[in-house]
RNA sequence: CGCGGAGUGGAGCAGUUGGUAGCUCGUUGGGCUCAUAACCCAAAGGUCGUAAGUUCGAGUCUUACCUCCGCAACCA
């Protein structure tokens, strides 16, 4: 650590308690967390390592109302299960809260208030919808209707899940409110802004200048936004879950979940030391780390460092280690989905192997791009790293001594010029560990620190003590007096990664823990040492094991594919004279090309009979050809309003049948008929 | 010409301020037998996405282009 710093804050991302934490977070945030405190805590260094669930906002209270129950118990729920599973697995928050606590509620009300007073947030009155029986107004979410771009009745008011388009509630046809069914009226409201377009002066300065350190993902992602100008963002919302907004008139509403969440930080923070926790925020030799994944960056660069500077007090993030994301056998990782491995169930199936699960996790960490986690690398991982390299060792080193010394640290005798050498690399993995440690890179960390085994393994390989045991005693003591210090300085350096086998070895060896700093030394383990009983550190994983997870997958991706494959219940009934009024038509197409700049846009130049017209359809991805259409006959609404989409006027829509997963047929009448036939 | 990231031996990754391309796993051969068929050694395998340029010299700098991922846009 720079003489810049006394102290190390750390904090990692607040998981979201609307279900449990799966491999990707681990990956992406907690792993690597938990090593970096641990690391600074054997170091001896003043260290807090701050977690908690993040328990408001909408998708919580969504839940809830499916469920039937209250959001309360949603989050009493995953918070309860999140906080086991990350005990269970080791991760050494010095405080694990919520943002339901009665400390985090006045810490960021008061927080809100201090901006308020200061003049640091405007106002503005928007329009939003409002439910007149539910009395109150309507999130985003609250609001369904019909999608105006793919029919469905469904559609919420800030996406279609089933076309997958976002959308404001104003686009909505038919709005209907979730809480009363009612049709919901336009009324104005109030909120407040955090105008980060004021700070962005000096946020430029602070990131793109000062932070040139930072990760290039980080780095690039922040430069992208700063470029692009920063809007103001709305700190508050129209709901009633969350911490209340602290100013008089703002009945029925709370604190945006951004702004409310990172204050977490802060309260977890003060809910742990209610006297001293000042000095972690607000004073200069703080170091304050966020590990967070890459779509958090934004908030943890940009907006929560606006608050910290408005209002006032804060110590700013001195890094933001941010990860990519962690894919799981080849497709993104899905909470909706069940496309993930839980930690809950990892730690029922696979118990007492926490480290197996970290060493595959960070040795394939997505520090610098998207990873993907596949169980034959974590089996492969375990067999030919874990098990044949370091728990091989150590069981060596154990054994070996046992048989020839009583299980009792042999004396060391003369050095040789390759027992010099042998200890002199351990002090350069010492280095190198420290070295990218120190940088966030945990990955080569772990590298490193693994490398301390190897050599261990080479160092029996070339000394041969068996052999020497049959004519020389005295060298061989020596030979297994270096292997079980290289074991005992095993335990020091893998204790941030594998903390529960680096405790395994410290009982094999009867030691007490060592502080990071007598890391690279020889005289760990007194002659004459008792040492205890070994067993096995790591045990193979046979093939079935990985086979029932990946066949575990499988089901889950049939289960969701079967569960897609079911056609949609047929809509309500409409009156003849609806029908009558969709005006569908036959036309040829005369020109069919993509739309520059698109992914999924194709222009069609149909000939109706009447004349030449222009239509846009998003279907490009399933005809990579589009001249192939030319001369074929589509289906098309004729007197659908126009609309303009990338420049270019849509008049009308050409009709496609879409499949279960989402891919799409154009629908050709199957005689050719004359241009501008109707379709009846 | 929207923004960012990535393209290095079969797989996953390093390559610091430009100077003969490394690591882990896998493969092949050999050695060893203390050890969970584990360990050790050796070899094969890369024209560092493509093209041009700067330079005595480029994976490392410049330009153009291609591919992949994410975001944005967009999907009437």
């Amino acid at each position: 650590m720079s003489t810049r710093f006394k102290r190390t804050l750390i904090t990692s991302a607040l998981p979201y308690a609307n279900g449990p934490v799966h491999i990707g977070h681990l990956a992406g945030v907690y792993v690597p967390s938990d090593i970096y405190a641990r690391y600074l805590r054997l170091k001896g260094e003043e260290v807090l390592f701050i977690g908690g669930s993040d328990e408001h906002g909408i998708p919580i209270t969504l839940k809830a109302r499916a469920e039937g129950v209250t959001p309360q118990y949603i989050v009493d729920r995953y918070h309860e299960l999140i906080k086991k599973s990350f005990e269970a697995f080791g991760i050494t928050f010095d405080i694990y809260s919520r943002t339901t606590s009665e400390v985090h509620r006045k810490v960021a009300s008061d927080f809100f208030r201090t901006l308020y007073d200061k003049g640091e947030f405007t106002e503005q009155e928007s329009e939003q919808y409002y439910d007149e029986e539910a009395k109150q107004f309507l999130a985003d979410r609250y609001i369904v209707g019909t999608c105006p771009h793919c029919g469905n009745e469904k559609a919420y008011g800030d996406q279609c899940e089933r076309c997958g388009t976002s959308l404001s509630p104003s686009e909505l046809i038919q709005p209907r409110s979730t809480l009363s069914g009612s049709q919901p009226v336009k009324r104005k409201t109030k909120h407040w802004y955090l105008p980060l377009d004021k700070h962005e002066p000096w946020l430029r300065e602070w990131i793109l200048e000062e932070h040139k350190e930072w990760k290039i993902n980080v780095y690039g992602q922040c430069k992208s936004w700063l470029d692009q100008g920063l809007q103001p963002r709305a700190v508050s919302r129209d709901l009633d879950w969350g911490v209340p907004v602290p100013v008089e008139g703002a009945e029925g509403k709370v604190l945006y979940v951004w702004f409310d969440a990172p204050i977490g930080y802060i309260s977890n923070t003060k809910e742990l030391l209610p006297d001293t926790w000042e000095k972690w925020w607000k004073e200069e030799d703080t170091k304050l780390v966020h590990f967070i994944g890459k779509d958090n960056i934004v908030f943890h660069c940009i907006v929560f460092p606006a608050m910290l500077k408005a209002e006032g007090s804060y110590i700013l993030p001195e890094n933001v280690p941010a990860n990519e994301f962690l894919n799981l056998e080849g497709d993104k990782i899905s909470t909706s989905n069940n496309w993930a491995v839980w930690l809950h169930e990892y730690l029922e199936e696979f118990p007492g192997k926490q480290d197996v699960l970290r060493y595959a996790l960070t040795a394939n960490a997505p520090e610098t791009k998207d990873n993907d986690f596949t169980w034959k690398d974590f089996q492969a991982h375990n067999n030919n790293e874990l098990v044949a390299v370091l728990g091989n060792f150590v069981n060596r080193a154990m054994v070996l001594t046992r048989n020839y010394f009583d299980n009792k640290v042999p004396s060391l005798g003369e050095l040789t010029e390759y027992d010099r050498e042998t200890i002199a690399e351990v002090e350069k993995v010492k280095q190198a560990v420290e070295h990218n440690l120190d940088h966030y890179r945990f990955r080569e960390a772990q590298k490193e620190a693994m490398n301390l085994a190897r050599i261990g393994n080479k160092y029996l390989a070339d000394t041969e003590p068996w052999k020497t045991s049959k004519s020389d005693m005295e060298r061989t003591a020596t030979i297994l007096n270096i292997a079980l210090q290289v074991t005992a300085n095993l335990s020091i350096v893998m204790e941030p990664f594998l903390p529960f086998t680096s405790g395994k070895i410290r009982s094999f060896l009867k030691a007490e823990r060592f502080d990071w700093n007598v890391l690279g030394s020889f005289d760990l383990l007194p002659e004459g040492h008792a040492l205890g009983e070994a067993s096995l550190l790591f045990e193979k994983i046979e093939d079935d094991v990985i086979e029932q997870q990946v066949q575990k997958l499988h089901d889950t991706k049939k289960n969701n594919e079967a569960g897609k494959q079911k056609a949609e219940p047929v809509k309500e009934n409409v009156a003849f004279d609806a029908f009558e009024k969709l005006d569908i038509r036959v036309g040829t197409v005369l020109e069919c090309e993509k739309v520059p700049k698109t992914d999924k846009l194709l222009r069609f130049l149909l000939d109706d009979g009447l004349q030449k017209r222009t239509i846009l359809s998003g279907i490009a991805q399933w005809y990579p050809n589009p001249s192939e259409l030319i001369g074929k006959q589509v289906c098309f609404i004729a007197n659908l309003e126009p609309r303009k989409m990338r420049g270019i006027l849509s008049e009308g829509m050409i009709l496609s049948a879409e499949n279960s997963d989402g891919s799409l047929a154009l629908i050709f009448p199957s005689e050719d008929v004359l241009p501008g036939s109707p379709v009846v």
